[in-house]
DNA sequence: AACAATACCGAAACCGGTTTCGAAATGATT
DNA sequence: AATCATTTCGAAACCGGTTTCGGTATTGTT
C-alpha cells in the first residue's frame, strides 16, 4: 500500500528483459537464454494448449507416452522452467519457510546462528521449499515480524529459535492455527511441534564429571529466569547434585545473561567468595569465557584452581588457551530433524504433535581437572 | 517438474484454512482472522470492482478522495494484506534477493556471516525486499544454485560474499545480465557493483604500528592464492615494509587458508626459522586463532616474544588471552551499502557502475606489543 | 444552454501457471 | 457392427492481484 500519487500511464518495461546484453555466441550454437521460454510458448510450439503441457510435465497420467515425451523432451531442449511466483499462485501454497531472527546487540557468539541457517537452508530444500529470513526490528514488538508474514502470505510456516518459556511467537503462531517448529520448549510445548538438546541431562553429565574429578564446590552461571533452555541446565544441575549428596549452595548458583560480559560479574561473584568454587559450569560458551577472562585477572589458573566447562560447542573454544570443555551437539542435525517436523505438520495439519529431543555430548578439551587440593570425604556415599 | 505420475482427480483442500482453532472469541470482537479477505471481497463489499480497490490502494490519482478514504477504511477495518504471491506474479517482480552461502565445513569463527545476513536482511526490508537464503550444496558446481534461482524467477537479484579474484558466480552473473552486488573485488571488478573493505589500507595501517613499535622481522600468514582479498592485505603488507625501508623476506611471508588449523601450520614454519619473526599479520582471525596457539605451544610468550594481529573484529577476541588486537570493519554498513548498491542497479539497470570501499581500523586489544630486544638500526631512515 | 475538458470508475485483459470438466478418439466387448 | 469403457486432450475457469482503455458523470467555459 503506497500512499504516493502516481500518474495512471507511468512508464513500464514489458516482454523482454531490458538488458540483452551481447552475449558472446560463442562457437556453441544452442545456448539457451534463460527463463526467457513460457509454458504457453512451449504449448504454441507442440501445437498444445498450455494446460496439456502442464499435465505432461506434472506427471498427470491422463496423457500418452508419446506426447509425454515430446513435451519433456521440448522442454529440456528449450530449457523451460517454471515461473515459481505463478505456479504458487496457482496453487495456493509459498513453498517458503520462513526464519525470523532475534535482534542480536550485544550476543558475542552468534557462530550457532549461521550454521543453523544453512543446515535449515540445505533440508528444505531437499523438499522443495525455500528459507526467508527476516531480521527482527529491536523497535516493535517480537511478533510484529510473524504477523507481517502472515499476513502477506510470504510462507507457510515458521522455524523459531531461542524459545522463552512463555513466548509471544508462539502464542501467536498458536492462536492463528499456523504451522511452526521451536528450537527449544516453551510453556506451551504440548500444544506445538519441538525439537530441543536435552540440556537437563547434559548438566547432570558435566556436573557428574566434574564431581567424579573431585570437586565438591561447584558454581554454576546460568541464564536469566526468561531463557527456559538455561532453566533447565540448572536443573540438570541441580538433580546431579542432590543424587551425589552434595548440598545445594544457594551463593554457588549465579544468574547470567548468556554473554560473556555476564559471565564476567558472575565469575566475580564467585570466585571473591571467602570459599569460592573448584569448579564453574556456565549455561553456555559465551558465558564461559567470561568466566575465564574473570578467573585470569583475579589470578586463578585454569584448569589448576578453576574448573571451567561450557554449552555449545563453539570451534573456538579449541583455539583458546586452556581449550575450553564443553557440552556439543550437531547443529546440522538440529536443522534437519526441525525441517523434518514442520514438513510433516504441512503436509498433515491435524496429526498430533510430537518432538524429538537430541542429546548434547560432553567434550573434554582441557579446561577442567581435578582439584588442586581434594577432599573426598562423602564421596563414597555416591556412585 | 514431478516425475512421478498422479491421479488426475487428487485431493485438493479449498478456501478456508483446514484447522479453525478455537480461537478463543474474547471480549473484543473484532478479531480478525488473518488473511482471509481478498480484494475482491473488499470490492464487492464496497459497491466497487476489483480495479478500483486496487488503484485506490496504490495511489492512483483518478480515483475521488471520498472513494479513496471509504476503501482505506474498509481495507484497514478488515484488515486486507494484498497476497504478495498474485501482486508479484502481476508485477513480474519477486521483491526478493538471493543470498547463497558458501559451504562452510570447518570455518572456525562464522558470526560474520549471521552478522551480514541480519543486516542485508534488514536493510532490504526497507526497501520492502525480502532476502531470500540458499545453501550450496558441496557436491554440485558453485553457480548451480544460482542458475536455479535465476531460471526458476524466484529472486530479483543476488548479493555476492567471500568472492575470489576468478570467480564462476560473477560470470555467470554478468553473462545472463542479472543484476547483483559483491562483498570483495574480482577481477571483472569493472563491470559491477562491489563494496569492499580497504585491506589494503588495514594492512599498511597494521604494519605501520608493528614498525614503529620497533618490530623489523614481521611475518605474514596470508590466504591462498584464490583469495582476492587476502592478497590485496599482502599487498599492504608488502607495501608499507618497502616504504620503511625494511627488506622483504620471503620466508615470512606463509601462505594461510583462512581457517585456525591453517594458521597453526604456518605459524609452526614461521617460528621454527633459525630468526623467528618477532610479530605476525594475519590474513583474518581464524588465523590468528591458530597462530597463536602455534606460538604458544612453541614457547612463545604473546605478547612479550611475539606480537599478533588479526583481521575481521570478531566480538570474541577480546574475551581470549591476551585478548586479540584486531583490525575491524562495520558488518552493518556493509549491508546496507551493498544493498544500497543493488536496489540502485535494480530501479535503474543501465547505469554505470560504481563501487563502494570502506576502511577498517585497528582494534587494539593487547596481543602486539613492542619487540622484546629492539633494534632500531634503520628506523632513522623512515617515517 | 451548449460544448469541451476533466474527474472518476467499470470492464476486461493480463501475469503464468494449475486443475476441472467434458468431448472426441480410441480400444475392448459382445 | 453397435455399444460401452478407456485413453487422451482441448476449453475454460481459477489463483489474486495490476494495469489499460474507454465511457459516463461532473465540472468549467463562453
Amino acid at each position: 500500500m503506497n500512499h504516493f500519487i502516481l500518474s495512471r500511464n507511468r512508464f513500464r518495461s514489458f516482454g523482454k528483459k531490458g538488458l540483452m546484453n551481447d552475449v558472446k555466441a560463442g562457437p556453441e550454437e544452442e545456448w539457451v537464454k534463460s527463463g526467457e521460454v513460457r509454458i504457453s510458448d512451449l504449448a504454441a510450439e507442440l501445437g498444445l494448449t498450455k494446460g496439456t503441457v502442464s499435465r505432461a510435465l506434472n506427471g498427470y497420467e491422463d496423457i500418452s507416452k508419446k506426447t509425454r515425451k515430446r513435451v519433456m523432451e521440448a522442454a529440456t531442449k528449450r530449457g523451460y522452467v517454471p515461473t515459481t511466483q505463478a505456479r504458487r499462485l496457482a496453487m495456493g501454497l509459498t513453498e517458503t519457510i520462513g526464519l525470523v531472527l532475534p535482534p542480536m546487540p550485544s550476543q558475542p557468539v552468534n557462530t550457532f546462528v549461521s550454521e543453523f541457517i544453512n543446515s535449515v537452508s540445505a533440508a528444505l530444500h531437499l523438499h522443495g521449499y525455500d528459507l526467508l529470513v527476516h531480521s527482527a526490528n529491536s523497535e516493535e514488538s517480537e511478533v510484529e515480524p510473524y504477523r507481517r508474514l502472515v499476513q502477506s502470505r510470504k510462507v507457510d510456516g515458521f522455524i523459531i529459535f531461542r524459545t522463552n518459556e512463555k513466548d509471544p511467537r508462539v502464542n501467536y503462531l498458536l492462536n492463528e492455527g499456523f504451522p511452526f517448529v521451536t528450537h527449544g520448549r516453551t510453556a506451551r510445548m504440548a500444544e506445538h511441534d519441538w525439537f530441543d538438546i536435552d540440556g537437563e541431562k547434559a548438566f547432570r553429565d558435566a556436573t557428574s564429571h566434574l564431581i567424579k574429578l573431585g570437586h565438591q564446590r561447584i558454581g554454576f552461571v546460568g541464564g536469566g529466569r526468561e531463557f527456559f533452555s538455561a532453566q533447565l541446565r540448572l536443573k540438570g544441575f541441580r538433580a546431579m547434585l542432590e543424587e551425589c549428596c552434595l548440598e545445594k549452595v544457594p551463593s554457588l548458583e549465579q544468574p547470567g545473561d548468556l554473554t560473556g560480559q555476564g559471565g564476567e560479574i558472575a565469575a566475580q561473584n564467585l570466585l571473591k567468595q571467602t570459599r569460592p568454587p573448584t569448579a564453574i559450569l556456565c549455561a553456555n560458551d559465551a558465558t564461559a569465557l567470561g568466566v575465564m577472562k574473570a578467573a585470569r585477572e583475579l589470578g586463578f589458573n585454569i584448569p589448576e584452581e578453576l574448573s571451567v566447562i561450557g554449552y555449545d560447542g563453539i570451534a573456538l573454544g579449541a583455539y583458546i588457551d586452556p581449550p575450553l570443555t564443553t557440552l556439543t551437539f550437531s547443529i546440522e542435525e538440529s536443522g534437519k530433524e526441525m525441517v523434518n517436523l514442520l514438513m510433516r505438520r504441512l503436509k498433515s495439519p491435524d496429526l498430533p504433535v510430537i518432538s524429538k529431543l537430541a542429546s548434547a555430548i560432553l567434550k573434554l578439551r582441557g579446561s577442567e581437572g581435578p582439584p588442586s587440593s581434594i577432599q573426598n570425604k562423602n564421596m563414597e556415599n555416591c556412585l
